[in-house]
DNA sequence: CGCATCGCTTGTATAAGCGATGCGGTGCTATACT
């Protein structure tokens, strides 16, 4: 690479060296944190995807004191954002940080936006919903921030569209803080996931750096269960079998009660966690985990991000989790120390069933109809405090109303956060367009709990399945999950690459080629496991199809632009 | 979607089978009340 102004960019790198070294005392700076902090001085949209520990916060931390006006952190969780703080060095250059949520009293909020003005501040951390708030994004915009960094960026794709719609609001956010570069944050998106982060935070051309995903450390296993009780008397034996400590995931939060008490009846320290918990009480778990005081910690997926523990030995599953996304996520937080650790998943197929009742909930006709025409019905363009009074509906049912009319192009959020009509767009067909993506979402979202089955249920590979579904080519066997370690393998039979015969259309559907389904319409190849392939369709999701299947039906699936550009029929 | 629970029914129970009903996860923030 040549540098057309010489000098530029190596002063830069100088100065972040310099900053980090004095400032946070590293001495040394991975390759990769270097070339994402360059990105951010040099005012590009980053998406960074890199392993929880590999110092993903210093990429904003660094070029914060570089920068002219504050540096604008969303983090999802009021305690992520008190751990960050606390994180922050000391001394005569450390850089000021604040809060701004719930947590503050009026007085406080007045002190933490008078640091803001006056300079003093380098971090401002804050949740979407904040900046859902007219006053708090206009105080933001006066300071002039130099970058809009949104950490945990996973959660745009995986809460924004669900229950917490505020966050599919903040590229406008953005744009009303004067659109500094934004820098997006996450260890765990499959390529898919990455792509709904970039649209919808309103990235421009982003760089995007995405380390490997592959955890060789962690073995992985799976173990399908036909009987309830069977599957719970198994699940506490291995987490009591098993070198603690540990994590069990569990579906319910009555779940999780259940194994706490089976493990705490043997003798071990063990603890249930999830939201139904008091504040005091998920903080005296969480903080006796971490102190290494507990064996085993069963959860529902409350419990995780802001875990930094290095020693955890094992996470179980005890039924299907939501997402591949989310499995990976909640797998990641054993064997951080690089040594071996083991991520079992156990489930019924009938556990699919509700996770697809949590994948169930969108608005319907009626809600969309409603807010569409307050909108359109109003005229001129009003608040989300305002259409909240006009219709009567909680803040988040109308908030994932007015983003699905908006994806629908029926209403439009102006420069001032206030959302009007969009004209010529007729109520009917609005309302329409609005569900039709809803259901989509739904579709989406449920194709998800298949991949996660899928991996459960797959005869090959487990790492070459999951690391797949990241978006990564592996070559089977790994030689670390209960497949390839299995009887076949244990006899020797197979050597890599060829314990299953290349179906004879391996190839024609390459992964990344555009393609269309008579009945599933538009998709993506995203990986080809032997005698099948997985196509993410716009429409339906995720579907695994057989090669077989569609070598009988002649036009059933078609590539129309393969990933090296030679067109269709390459 | 799957399940646990409840209450009704029934050739009368120290019982079983049925349908109806409700429940299930993740967090922010504002607000009422102690």
């Amino acid at each position: 690479m040549s540098d057309e102004r010489p000098g530029s960019d190596e002063g830069r790198t100088r100065r972040l060296r310099e900053t980090a070294a004095e400032v946070f005392g590293w001495e040394e700076l991975r390759p990769q944190q270097l070339t994402a902090m360059e990105y951010v001085l040099q005012g590009r949209d980053t998406l960074v995807v890199m392993p929880t520990g590999s110092g993903k916060s210093a990429v904003y931390q660094v070029p914060a004191l570089l920068l002219t006006g504050p540096v604008v952190v969303v983090s999802p969780l009021l305690a992520l954002q008190r751990d960050q703080i606390a994180g922050l060095p000391d001394g005569d250059r450390a850089p000021g940080a604040v809060a701004l949520n719930s947590d503050l009293g009026a007085a406080e909020t007045e002190d933490a936006w008078d640091k803001v003005r006056g300079g003093e501040v380098r971090y401002v951390y804050l949740s979407p919903e904040q900046l859902a708030k007219d006053d708090v994004v206009r105080r933001l915009a006066d300071a002039r921030p130099g970058l809009f960094v949104v950490d945990e960026a996973q959660c745009v794709s995986s809460w924004g569209h669900d229950f917490r719609p505020d966050y599919l609001r903040l590229a406008q956010a953005a744009r009303r803080l004067g659109r500094p570069p934004v820098l997006a944050l996450t260890a765990t998106a499959a390529p898919p996931v990455r792509q709904d982060i970039v649209e919808r935070l309103g990235m421009d051309r982003p760089r995007q750096l995405v380390t490997g995903f592959d955890r060789p450390e962690i073995r992985l296993e799976a173990r399908r269960h036909l009987d309830d009780d069977e599957r719970r008397r198994t699940v506490v034996e291995r987490a009591a079998a098993e070198e603690k400590p540990g994590i069990v995931y569990a579906a319910t939060r009555k779940d999780s009660e259940f194994y706490a008490a089976e493990l705490s009846a043997l003798g071990l320290a063990a603890e249930a966690y999830h939201a139904g918990l008091r504040a005091a009480e998920r903080r005296r778990i969480h903080e006796a985990f971490l102190a290494g005081r507990t064996d085993v910690v069963v959860a529902t997926s409350a419990f995780g991000m802001g875990i930094d523990k290095e020693d955890v030995r094992f996470v179980l599953h005890a039924s299907l989790p939501g997402s591949l996304d989310a499995y990976y996520q909640e797998i990641g937080r054993c064997g951080r120390d690089g040594r071996p650790a083991l991520a079992v998943l156990h489930y019924r197929t009938e556990d699919t069933g509700m996770q697809a009742y949590f994948s169930g909930r969108t608005p319907g006709r009626d809600t969309v109809a409603t807010v569409v025409r307050a909108v359109h019905g109003r005229g001129d363009p009003a608040g989300l405090d305002e259409l909240g009074r006009d219709t009567g509906m909680g803040r988040t049912r109308l908030t994932k109303a007015v983003n699905l009319l908006e994806e629908a192009g029926a209403v439009v959020t102006d420069a001032s956060g206030a959302v009007g009509p969009v004209p010529g767009t007729a109520e009917a067909g609005a309302v329409r367009r609005a569900t039709d993506s809803a259901e989509a979402h739904k579709r989406m979202d449920r194709s998800r709990v298949d991949m996660a089955r899928a991996y459960a249920e797959t005869t090959g590979c487990r790492r070459r399945f999951l690391l797949g579904y990241f978006g990564e080519e592996y070559q089977e066997p790994c030689g670390s999950c209960d497949v390839c370690d299995g009887p076949e393998a244990e006899r020797g039979e197979g050597t890599p690459g060829e314990r299953r015969p290349a179906h004879p259309d391996t190839g024609r559907y390459p992964v990344g080629a555009a393609v269309r389904h008579q009945r599933f319409g538009r998709g993506t190849v995203l990986s080809e496991d032997g005698d099948r392939i997985t196509v993410l369709f716009d429409e339906v999701g995720y579907r695994t199809l057989a090669l077989d299947a569609l070598a009988g039906q002649d036009g059933l699936l078609t590539v129309t632009d393969a990933p090296d550009g030679r067109g269709p029929g390459s």
